[in-house]
DNA sequence: TAGTATAACTTGTTTAAACTAGTTTTACAA
DNA sequence: TTGTAAAACTAGTTTAAACAAGTTATACTA
């Protein structure tokens, strides 16, 4: 997330993200003009509306004709602590900064079937490893997840690297980071290895959540489904101009 | 989502989509470089990457520095029908061209409390109304949701409009369409009130959608819980460089 | 005083051009 | 034939300028 940035407009962005977040502009507070920002920054006009639109992208401004471009970044919703109802929740757990203690459940090499072909969209016997991994913070479960790697990708994976990060593996050293995610949220009633694995409490629910990643040259490497502790779940999204994306089972 | 383009980068970014969804281009495939692209739609670079840019953030394609830009839409994936497992999906249903019977159960004008407040934002005291409405199609409930809407933005609600579409009479009547809406999905034990109208089956728990909606001004004028029908139940997201938003609950 | 036209703002769209930084192809040299 | 340097691609960044289309403030008129 907070990457240094090597380009004029992100770290315009970052500048006006933390005035943003230090209250220098305050929620509901119109942003200086464009052509004030311009000199405050010593920019082109097009370099600076291209960090306004990541921050509207993020949540934290609203651009009006006209007008000028809104805070709606409030600190009381959003600033590392969302309550929600009576509980509240931090600790953001994103997939480049996971703090999460990794234990392999399994670690094996296989050819896709027809039915994981089905599901996965890999072509059948495509060569792939399959993993199940526990995700925990502590004593805590939080994700048991089962990954299909494409070995093609992800070259001479061991479980050393499993309980570490792959995807720091992809990146450092087979150079091939990661650069699109499709994600789709489903709920499903817990299986037996849900209930082993993760304290449900009395749920008898939970949230799965299914990924297809792509690599830099457009090739979905991996498909992983991860079955969440519904008690911890939060799923957190903003959205500008598009629509949700809610759908309706058949 | 399929507006009439009334800028040129919109409509070259609907005629690529199409081109990409009738398989001109197809998956993995690269699409023609933007010299050429430039000279087939008769625009500057820039308008063309801007059309380009919008197809990456949808999840069509994605861009690589020296190579070109390749599709990663795949038909079998999400051709208004994804497969996850052995199930199978279609019908989205999204805010903007929401098909559904809405029955309204409650309809109130209330003043936010000390606990709708730290839930909502809302400040105390603010004059809401507050909805109950239950989201069908056919004979299956889908959605038992509350509405908190500001009294001072969404004038003059009556059941009618409820009944209908609060979006359009926003959108239509008042001249107030919604620019950004924030939105945090969690996992919740169903209540009384959701076994009473949505069909659960064996779930005990469901997805529950809380919104908040900002008019073009930056008001947020809308408070929203939505509890979903489990199994009916599909969040679809795609991303290109910005990570998730998973969080843990404290 | 009240209403209205205008001017002075605001952001949105589009074009053009120069440069940077990767990748692939070509051509030449060993 | 193989390896490497150069040329010809590819997309990414940045600046500049002109115009369109909204909103707000000003100033003038009735």
């Amino acid at each position: 997330m907070d990457i240094i940035p090597n380009n004029k407009y992100d770290s315009i962005y970052a500048d006006l993200k933390n005035r943003i977040k230090q209250d220098e502009f305050q929620y509901q507070d119109k942003l200086p003009s464009e052509t004030n920002l311009v000199l405050q920054y010593n920019c082109s006009r097009n370099t600076l509306r291209r960090a306004i639109k990541k921050l509207g992208a993020d949540g934290y401004v609203q651009s009006v004709r006209g007008k000028g471009v809104i805070v709606i970044y409030n600190s009381h919703l959003e600033n590392d602590l969302i309550k929600n109802g009576n509980h509240s929740f931090s600790q953001m757990a994103d997939r480049n900064k996971i703090k999460f203690k990794t234990t392999v459940l399994l670690f094996d090499e296989i050819e896709v079937d027809k039915k994981l072909s089905l599901e996965s969209t890999f072509p059948i016997g495509t060569p792939v490893y399959y993993i199940k991994r526990l995700r925990s913070i502590g004593s805590d479960n939080y994700i048991v997840e089962e990954n299909y790697f494409m070995r093609k990708v992800v070259k001479d994976l061991t479980i050393n690297i499993a309980q570490d990060s792959i995807y720091k593996y992809l990146k450092d050293v087979l150079n091939e980071p990661i650069a699109t995610t499709k994600r789709i949220l489903t709920i499903g009633l817990a299986n037996e290895q849900d209930k082993k694995y993760l304290d449900l409490k009395t749920y008898n629910a939970i949230p799965i959540v299914t990924n297809y990643s792509f690599t830099n040259d457009g090739t979905m490497f991996e498909y992983t489904v991860s079955h969440h502790r519904p008690d911890k779940f939060i799923f957190y999204d903003q959205n500008e101009t598009n629509p949700v994306s809610f759908m309706l089972k058949n």
